[in-house]
RNA sequence: GCUCCCUUAGCUCAGCUGGAUAGAGCAUCGGUCUUCUAAACCGCAGGUCAGGCGUUCGAAUCGCCUAGGGAGCACCA
């Protein structure tokens, strides 16, 4: 519809020219866009005001004789000269209905585009250490980046997602030993107490709540394995209740196997399976919020050698080097050049004890993205900010100037009852995201999670997500669902497990039929209902543009609300007292369907549900 | 000191790449169910868009300055 209302402008303005009632000029921009206000029309054009210092001419007087010489069209019913010189179109009922019928036409794919034209993207997101449950933090990039990727997807992109597993620094072996030392301890209580499992491990859960609660120490009798743990591992070391559990794991398959074994011996065993064991309950977490990856990258996996002898870290040097980027200083350490590219200093690729930084790996591994996709997003948290300037410098020095980009997320404050959640990185106390998801939900968690702008902090208060009532906007949309999907069974007359066995598509379809005139829509309540589903396409797009896949729950709780007050206003079914003609029930009914798909398709592109039944 | 994000109604936030009288939801108050799901609808009230200067037909939106809040400035990952 803009493309005809642009066409139409177009029109009016060459044939005002020609008819000298316009001077020439060059229009750069139509100003198509929808009012805010419906008294305004249904669309409205700013191209008088944008051409007025072209024309030389009051924008007013710019607007009138385009209109003067605007052609007729059979979709556009009035149009009008407004404030200082916008061109508004009201368009008539039927043109403005056909988005109804259109959006089941188009079923599950209504607002798809081919904008992006199959261009490559590659989306990296949450990427946590494989040494740690995902907290709640991680819990918004994944709501953002699965939404954001579903977007892209739906505008015409090829989106690779991937998950980077930072499985190969020193903190993997903090990781191994931490998990080891617990072992000996669950070990050493079994054999000291004479007790089970089961008890053992209670113990130790129970002195890290002790250890948890004495916040300056002053009863360290309460958790003495607490603080042999930390002394031990010389306080660098992971002290989650998880460490605890997978420790208990490999009680569980190896039993005593381990404990004469020097610890430098086994530390192999305990890393790699503490790793995989901590790699699983990540996936499956992510699973479970329907957050799924194309690819789990190993960062280890980039220092591996092929045949030539070389890894990928070294061949990405080679390449930087070749082209002067790379230089080392007479500690030995190697650097890279970013200053070169507008860095405030250069950034150490080898440290001068020879381990390679964190950074190395990103050389390599955004090479690698390159050659795979064409365009490379990551999604951080905003502490990470300021390392945006080297990976993006390193990208152009390896010849790909322009196709990274970093979308940054603020962080997310966890709250119960408006008081904040403590949390203690030194005590290894956190909630954890999958605790998160088993006390509120995913589809509130994720629609919570994705329903702010991503550079906008979040307070994520427990228990007002938890909340089942109209505070909670993700159940006004999921209601708004339920109610068409209960009308549409009873149009077609058929139960809700006759329903569920058939798919609503074909409920609608039987309760609606093949003639409807949707010319019989005109309450105001119904053309805003078309209205706002009309909205949705561009929408779409512009949230795939912008990286801003939040508007879609603002969009969610526009069409529903633009539901509820049609169900208000409007009777779909006739019923004793509230009689409805059968034609304009039918028109109503397809209406409906409409609201229905659109909901689906908004929701699961955020990955929420859309319950028929509520 | 430098970099990034934020500041809009009592609260939580929109404002879609500069447009018309700045909008929602929640909370408060007042109405609406014997009738298609009241997890809903309708209405009242609520604002110096942090402050200032500038850019122009037009600024919450763009630029500069100031104030306040958050985050970051490693040969950690």
């Amino acid at each position: 519809m803009p493309e005809t209302i642009e066409d139409l402008v177009k029109q009016a303005i060459e044939a005002a020219q020609s008819a000298g009632d316009l001077p020439e000029f060059e229009v750069k921009e139509y100003g198509v866009e929808r009012p805010a206000d419906t008294s305004n029309g249904d669309w409205s054009s700013t191209v008088a005001m944008r051409s007025a210092r072209l024309a030389h001419m009051a924008p007013a007087k710019i607007a009138q004789a385009i209109v003067a010489h605007m052609p007729k069209s059979n979709e556009v019913a009035k149009v009008e000269v407004a404030g200082p010189g916008f061109i508004n179109f009201y368009l008539n009922a039927s043109a403005n209905n056909e988005v109804f019928q259109e959006v089941r036409e188009k079923g599950a794919d209504w607002g798809r585009s081919d904008e992006g034209k199959g261009l490559k993207i590659n989306y990296e997101f949450i990427s946590a250490n494989p040494t740690g449950p995902l907290h709640v933090g991680h819990g918004r990039w994944a709501a953002l980046g699965d939404s954001m990727c579903n977007v892209l997807d739906f505008a015409g992109y090829h989106v690779d997602r991937e998950y980077y597993i930072n499985d190969h620094g020193s903190q993997m072996d903090v990781f191994g030993r931490s998990v080891q030392r617990r072992y000996l301890q669950l070990e050493q209580i079994m054999k000291d107490d004479g007790c089970d499992l089961d008890a053992a491990h209670d113990k130790l859960i129970a002195d890290r709540e002790a250890y948890v609660a004495d916040e300056d120490d002053e009863h360290p009798e309460t958790h003495p394995f607490m603080d042999t743990f930390n002394e031990e591992l010389g306080g660098n070391s992971y002290g989650g209740d998880y460490i605890v559990d997978i420790a208990r794991e490999f009680v569980e398959k190896d039993g005593d196997k381990w404990v004469d074994i020097p610890v430098e011996e086994s530390l192999d065993q305990f890393r790699e399976r503490a790793y995989q064991s901590m790699l699983a309950r990540i996936k499956a977490t992510c699973h479970e919020v329907r957050c799924d990856f194309d690819l789990w990258f190993s960062e280890r996996s980039l220092y591996v050698k092929d045949e030539s002898g070389t890894s990928q870290v070294d061949r990405a040097f080679q390449k930087l080097d070749k082209m002067g980027y790379l230089y080392k200083t007479d500690d030995g350490a190697l650097w890279f050049k970013s200053t070169a590219f507008g860095d405030d200093k250069d950034r150490v690729l080898i440290k001068s004890n020879g381990e390679y930084t964190y950074f190395a790996s990103d050389v390599a591994y955004h090479w690698n993205k390159f050659q795979r996709d064409d365009y490379s997003i990551d999604l951080w948290g905003a502490d990470h900010h300021g390392y945006i300037a080297r990976v993006t410098n390193v990208c152009d020095a390896l010849g790909y100037p322009g196709k990274f980009e970093v979308d940054l997320g603020q962080f997310v404050n966890l709250l119960r009852n408006g008081e904040p959640v403590r949390m203690s990185k030194r005590k290894g106390t956190m909630i954890t995201f999958q605790e998160l998801i088993d006390e509120v939900g995913v589809d509130a968690t994720r629609y919570t999670l994705v329903s702010k702008s991503s550079n906008q902090t979040i307070d994520f208060d427990i228990e007002a997500v938890k909340q089942r009532n109209n505070t909670n906007p993700v159940y006004y949309v999921q209601y708004a669902h339920a109610r068409v999907c209960s009308i549409l069974r009873k149009a077609a007359g058929v139960t809700e497990d006759e329903a569920l066995e058939m798919g609503m598509e074909k409920v609608a379809q039987k309760a609606i039929g093949d003639s409807v005139d949707l010319s019989l829509l005109t309450d105001p309540t119904e053309a805003a209902l078309a209205r706002k589903i009309s909205e949705f396409p561009d929408l779409v797009l512009g949230c795939a543009r912008d990286r801003a896949p939040f508007r879609l729950t603002h969009f969610c709780e526009e069409l529903a609300g633009a539901f509820h007050g049609f169900y208000a206003n409007c009777q779909v079914l006739p019923s004793e007292g509230r009689p409805v003609d059968e034609a304009l029930s039918k028109a109503r009914l397809c209406a409906c369907d409409a609201v229905r798909i659109n909901l689906e398709v908004a929701l699961k592109l955020i990955g929420v549900s859309a319950p028929d039944v509520m």
